[in-house]
DNA sequence: CCCTCCATTGAATGACTGTTCAATCAAATC
DNA sequence: GATTTGATTGAACAGTCATTCAATGGAGGG
């Protein structure tokens, strides 16, 4: 194994990430308290005590997936947001670039399903719930923003924004658990089922 | 105690009924696995002990829940589709009748809850996976139904039925999730959030 | 008043599983 | 080739928790 300092943090670093990417598909469709770190040891192909060379437990990996998935979401939220772009573009935009996501990533749906049951779950880890409560409405409110900018510029029907952002976001999390029941056969809808909630099919 | 034998029985099924109230918000809030059947008993009010009186093991009770839970959102379902009106009403009554109960019965999304990450769960009984593999597209279908339908007669937009109906499906799942979040505070959109999913807003 | 059911308890049991640890291995540096 | 440093293993440990069970209570019927 590479001794130089530096390569070694990179191969620690990139086997956490190994490790993590098993562990997602394991804790979304079994849950935290289902998952057996033999399981994840399993996955990964190391033996369970090598897990803890990596990890200090299996709630530090559950910590971890949660901490990046929201890192990632909300860092795409607020760039779509700063796009020198109409509302109308935008939605339009974000909703081709959902599906297409949908489509091609499924560990987009697996992270997003992970976070659904997260989300609810009372049965989280304290720093896990505290990552959910600071970050989960980051997406909402800019979409909700959104919403707004549209209404007041008259290119988007009406609707209480957060109802609408609320409507969106639920929508896409619905496709994400779909396309994980239908496996590589799944196709996305038409991204109008998306657009359509803020404003109707004619261009203004 | 009652000694009549069937006096006797409907006390007891009434007992029964009792501890899969109390356990269903259990089971939407921590998941099967993260349950713990004392967490249960002491929900109801009895000892560990006693549950096994009524129920042979935590599975059986999850198995109940998710059974009786089909049942009734499959009779109800089915229900509307008979109701003598057109497809254009009964989406409408749908959306509005879903929306009153979101609002009022709380018990509506634990168990939407439940059923939902249920779905998802690798980690549920077998019996629990039948009955939910087997009844699960139920409601879809008896939207997407609707959808052809009210496609054929032209008072509704065009989309794949089918993708209509999960958006349907999967905002209803959202708004239960979202309820659950806010609790008493919670107040359900204009129902139009769910017929615009279907048709704009002009009557024909 | 006794006997029979059922409800009820609380403690014991036994399996499961997250975590630790002492020991081995392998690569790179000197 | 000796030494250091991190990777890796497998088994042992400890705590948790579902399930069982022997014993108690209490209500109605005879």
């Amino acid at each position: 194994m590479a001794r130089n300092p530096i390569q070694n943090k990179r191969m620690r670093d990139e086997r956490r990430q190994a490790i993590l990417s098993c562990a997602v598909r394991l804790f979304a469709t079994r849950g935290l308290a289902a998952t057996k770190v033999a399981d994840i040891a399993a996955a990964v192909g190391m033996s369970q005590g090598l897990l803890y060379h990596y990890f200090r437990s299996k709630e530090e990996i559950f910590v971890e997936i949660v901490r990046q998935a929201f890192e990632r979401m909300n860092t795409a939220a607020r760039d779509l947001e700063r796009l020198p772009l109409t509302p109308r573009q935008k939605v339009e935009q974000a909703a081709t670039t959902l599906m297409r996501t949908l489509e091609e990533h499924e560990n987009f749906s697996w992270i997003s399903v992970l976070i659904s049951t997260a989300s609810i779950s009372d049965a989280v880890p304290a720093e896990a719930r505290a990552i959910i409560r600071r970050e989960r409405d980051v997406p909402y409110r800019v979409v909700a923003r959104l919403a707004r900018a549209g209404q007041r510029d008259g290119s988007f029907d009406d609707g209480r924004p957060d109802d609408l952002a609320l409507v969106f976001w639920t929508t896409v999390k619905g496709l994400a658990l779909h396309r994980l029941a239908l496996g590589p056969t799944y196709k996305s809808p038409d991204p109008r089922v998306l657009t359509r909630i803020f404003f109707s099919e004619t261009p203004t």
